[in-house]
DNA sequence: GTCCTTTATGGCGATAGACTCATTGTAGCG
DNA sequence: CGCTACAATGAGTCTATCGCCATAAAGGAC
């Protein structure tokens, strides 16, 4: 077994990064936290976040390009929706990081 | 039990999306993945990956202050090396969405 | 000390992308 | 048809950051 893993090819690099470049912006991440909680249309999603409406649209066309968000519409109204645990899961990953660092770091000034 | 889960605050959505910033860069990708096979100095790493000193320089310093890579000084030399499981996960998880993105796309080709 | 090698950093142009305003498109209602 | 409400898009500004060049800093050899 080779711990370190291989190093994946310059495309599928290129598709990470593109993957993560989505997740690096608070407004989409926001967006898509709040859509876990339910399918909301744009109207809710203004008033939770407070972005304007073109931004939110913007936001949402580019998470739905990536598949993580998807759009249904009820008359004149967009619903959108998300389903999967993955955002979920990566952020509870990053979390676990961040907790540990700073555990770390607390430590760190203790034995000081 | 919700399986939505919680909004999270405006600051941890904020780390999040700093984090994955650094993994939205094929460069700083390309470097982790690197430095997973295992220790080198920056010589070896222009080697390896065709970039400029003063860029790779700069890449490490951002995946240091995040704590993804160390630094340790061999005389002359700076030996840069990364540990833990967490990049690797992550490019994990999405690999298999992105895996099954195209699966699905596939059916839809098939079944029209 | 002077040199050479290796790495880090300041400065700068170019580019990508967020964000806004205004407009266009789309669906319902009279 | 016009009128209203909602969502998507074109055009533009602005900020952040990539990537390069040149230079500085740090460590060894002499």
């Amino acid at each position: 077994m080779d711990a370190a893993g291989s190093m994946p090819s310059p495309q599928l690099l290129e598709e990470y990064s593109q993957f993560f470049r989505l997740l690096s912006e608070p407004a989409r991440l926001q967006l898509l936290c709040q859509l876990r909680q339910g399918p909301m249309d744009v109207a809710s999603l203004i008033e939770a976040t407070g972005f304007s409406q073109s931004h939110i649209s913007r936001q949402l066309g580019q998470l739905q390009r990536a598949g993580l968000v998807r759009c249904q519409r009820d008359g004149v109204r967009t619903i959108w929706s998300t389903d999967g645990d993955l955002v979920a899961d990566l952020c509870s990953l990053v979390q676990q990081r961040l907790k540990q660092r700073l555990q770390d770091q607390l430590k760190q000034l203790q034995s000081a």
